[in-house]
DNA sequence: CACTTCCCCTGCAAGC
DNA sequence: TGCTTGCAGGGGAAGT
């Protein structure tokens, strides 16, 4: 599933795609639970603007547009943002996952919005124009420093997997590198975050940073659904210790990792190396 | 306020 | 084989 990673490489891809391209074309199939701004309102948003920055905030992909409003998608879980070269089967106009199809001015290609799950989110916002959901957001996790990074941790009671698939302390991580960098800190999810001693705090701050960094560098996870804009696939799932391998014999000791819900979600860990 | 639980949606795997 | 059931998950809303 999309997590910072996925949405970096995303937005390093269509940049070149898309920047300075004037939309001359939205195609919104029905009101999809993904349309936060309904479809018409949405076209008459975007027709006729030029896209003058794709920026990235958390999960959030922000594309700027000329009048000052931005063009805001969540790819939610199974979220793609994808060119006509990454259907491979059905083409685009026959897949009943597209929900949302962009053409520009000038021969670009078309952008289309595929989500199977329809956990995904798009909504426009004009100049003046703010949004609850990206107002929340904490500090972006590949930005946030340190001492920062310690204090909010250790404001919270919850279990630090919880904690830091709370994008409202810090915007960005999901299920997989929360689980991926608690392994490499050596850390058990279900430890309470206040807990964890200063010692704890730098190792997991730098289990993530080194973690997204590599992560990005590799083209991202291909789990679930996550293709590049071109259909390619991100090579760092082959990298992944803990994630999806509950059963299989830890790399580092052998101990079979276990799985256990966590917050409502599954955390995968090493019952030996984590503690 | 802090934290937990439930729910949206579809594809896939497991079970009968 | 073909059906049903359960599970996966981001994050908002409702509940405790």
């Amino acid at each position: 599933m999309p997590e910072l990673p996925e949405v970096e490489v995303t937005r390093r891809r269509i940049a070149p795609l898309v920047l300075g391209r004037t939309i001359v074309r939205v195609d919104a199939t029905g009101a999809r639970p993904v349309f936060l701004t309904r479809p018409a309102r949405l076209r008459a948003k975007l027709v006729g603007r030029r896209i003058d920055a794709v920026e990235r905030l958390g999960k959030y992909l922000l594309l700027r547009l000329d009048d000052g409003g931005v063009f805001c998608v969540h790819l939610g879980m199974t979220g793609q943002l994808v060119t006509a070269e990454a259907f491979r089967g059905p083409r685009a106009a026959a897949d009943r996952h597209v929900h949302l199809t962009l053409g520009f001015a000038g021969g670009g290609p078309l952008l289309f919005l595929r989500d199977p799950r329809q956990f995904g989110r798009v909504f426009g916002l004009g100049q003046a124009e703010t949004s609850p959901r990206l107002e929340r957001l904490g500090p972006d996790a590949l930005s946030i420093g340190e001492a920062d990074f310690s204090a909010r941790l250790r404001a919270r009671r919850a279990a630090v997997k919880a904690v830091l698939l709370d994008q409202k302390l810090l915007a960005g991580v999901g299920n997989i590198y929360a689980d991926e960098a608690l392994f490499a800190a050596s850390l058990r999810p279900t430890r309470r975050a206040y807990r964890l001693s200063r010692d704890d705090c730098h190792r997991l701050f730098e289990a993530l940073q080194s973690l997204l960094r590599r992560a990005i560098a590799a083209g991202g996870t291909t789990v679930s659904d996550f293709v590049h804009p071109d259909g390619s696939e991100g090579a760092f799932g082959r990298q992944c210790r803990v994630y999806g391998r509950a059963g299989q014999p830890c790399y580092r000791c052998g101990t079979p990792i276990r799985r256990q819900l966590v917050a409502q979600r599954s955390a995968h860990f090493c019952p030996r190396c984590q503690r």
